[in-house]
RNA sequence: GGUCCGUUCGUCUAUCGGUUAGGACACCAGGUUUUCAACCUGGGAAGAGGGGUUCAACUCCCCUACGGACUGCCA
């Protein structure tokens, strides 16, 4: 039933509102949705839903792009605005009403509200059943007026829903919505139904939050005659609680997780796993991804975020990418996280220390921390750990170490076996050696070896960081 | 309240009627070690509850409990 059908090319769409950032549930939900289509050869939309014009902003929207271009997201063609259909959304409402689908009611919002509290307080069914709703047209008073689906009031809606199976709903529950506002424009229910067909969407992935609109937005493609695309109704992401992902839970939009310095690649694997599996595969770049992504895999159950996981999944990414890629991205990090730039020595630098940073890290801020000992500049200020490791008698230690140094091949193997010599005439292990020239050479506790240190700074900063260190 | 969806280790999940219920993260113990990370070995840890159907149920059906979504001239 997730397949389409011969010879039709698969057509999905992320519609996100303008009202935000890009939520995390969003973005995954656009992954779904990319890596449907990609996988497939198939198209991915982007249409942002602007039709609430009191809440809709350009910011939003350009939050959104961003979050979708950082995750690595591409769409096809122009973004469509749904707010800009609106004189096509308009055209269908009328055509149904001309077809006899739909009708003009001119219950006035005051009244509607008055019925539901009077119904709620009488413990009734709030489903509001407009009275016209078969009043003929020399009944109609000169008054503003919206266009209302004239839903079938017996029988049920069957939806087959590639993830959640067939679902079926008494027609009699279901009431008679809203087409188009007295306004003139349309509601969400319509634009989504014409924007779809009319884009030639095939798939529907999107959260599960809307399993109740698909049957009246079904009544919508019947009533224009129109073929129902294929729905794929995904499980909403809750907080490590359990609950619904909110505030309290920390991040929210996909841009913080850049800012927080989660690589892309790690962020759409772990997203692209929670609620979705392929066997026991849990590390996977994204052409596997696209490879392997199929709609009836996804879980139906809500899945939690698990930061523990998301870090495990982005340490292996970071390990796994290129040295170059891995620069790349972590200047559009900096930038997120609004610290302050590379410069051009630091960026050398960092390309030469990446082989053994990046097997070491689970992040970027880590990557970062570990990799002061290239980015900082002598004289190293050693931080508070690190200067108890300077005590005097480790100064003279690493005094007595540079004329060694001086004359040293500049190979691990060599250096391998001075400095365990020293440490064996010291009468200790190469651990306690280790420390104070860690301090030395770094300023930091935490750091790559220091045979990777000294290899990557060289033999001249070496023995100057040493000196400074000792005096 | 009504409609709809969901429920396997702490977490993400495998299983699609017959398995000692598997893997991953996390956790615990041990090992390795030059800090952190990594790595190696081992360990504890699950089918919400109750009824059916069946030779056999985590798997199919029903009920209950719990969680969630929707119930707007929001999307």
């Amino acid at each position: 039933m997730s397949l389409p059908p011969p010879n039709k090319p698969v057509v999905t769409r992320f519609a996100p509102s303008p009202t935000g950032y890009l939520h995390i549930g969003g973005g995954r939900t656009a992954l779904f949705n990319w890596l449907f289509a990609r996988g497939r050869g198939g198209t991915f939309l982007l249409r942002i839903e602007d039709t609430d014009r009191e809440r809709s902003t350009p910011e939003a929207t350009a939050a959104i792009l961003r979050g979708l271009t950082w995750l690595g997201l591409d769409w096809d063609g122009e973004v469509v605005s749904q707010f800009a259909r609106k004189d096509r959304h308009a055209d269908v409402a009328r055509e149904m009403l001309a077809r006899g689908a739909a009708y003009k009611c001119f219950c006035t919002q005051d009244e509607i509200e008055a019925f539901r509290v009077a119904a709620e307080a009488e413990k009734r069914s709030t489903l509001f059943i407009s009275p016209w709703r078969d009043a003929g047209p020399a009944t109609h008073p000169g008054a503003p007026y919206v266009i209302r689906m004239k839903a079938p009031r017996t029988g049920q809606t069957v939806i087959t829903d590639a993830v959640q199976g067939t679902v079926t709903f008494r027609n009699d529950g279901l009431d008679d919505m809203i087409c188009l506002r007295s306004d003139g424009t349309p509601t969400y229910m319509l634009a989504v139904v014409v924007d779809d067909h009319d884009m030639g969407v095939t798939h529907v992935i999107r959260g599960d939050d809307h399993l109740n609109n698909a049957a009246r937005q079904t009544m919508i493609y019947q009533a224009m005659g129109w073929a129902v695309p294929v729905w794929a109704h995904i499980p909403l992401i809750h907080g490590p609680d359990g609950k619904k992902l909110s505030k309290r839970h920390g991040a929210l939009g996909v841009e913080e997780y850049q800012a927080l310095g989660y690589p892309a690649a790690g962020m759409c694997n772990y997203l692209t796993r929670l609620g979705w599996s392929h066997g026991d595969d849990e590390f996977f770049n994204t052409d596997q991804a696209k490879a392997w992504f199929d709609l009836p895999a996804i879980g139906r159950a809500p899945a939690r975020l698990d930061f523990k996981k998301l870090e495990h999944i982005c340490g292996m990414h970071i390990a796994a990418a290129s040295d170059a890629a891995l620069l790349h991205e972590l200047h559009g990090y900096l930038a997120a996280a609004q610290r302050p730039a590379l410069t051009e020595t630091q960026s050398d630098g960092l390309l030469r220390a990446m082989y053994c940073l990046k097997d070491r890290a689970k992040t970027f801020p880590e990557l970062i921390e570990k990799a002061h000992f290239v980015l900082a500049s002598r004289p190293i200020q050693p931080d508070e750990a690190s200067a108890k490791m300077l005590d005097p008698a480790s100064r003279g230690i690493l005094q007595e170490l540079t004329p060694q140094l001086q004359t040293a091949l500049w190979t691990k193997e060599s250096l391998e076996a001075i400095l365990n010599v020293t440490a064996a005439a010291h009468g200790f292990g190469f651990g306690k050696l280790a420390a104070p020239l860690r301090a030395a050479l770094a300023g930091r506790t935490v750091t790559p070896s220091v045979y990777d240190m000294m290899l990557v700074i060289g033999q001249n900063e070496t023995i100057s960081r040493l000196k400074d260190a000792a005096a």
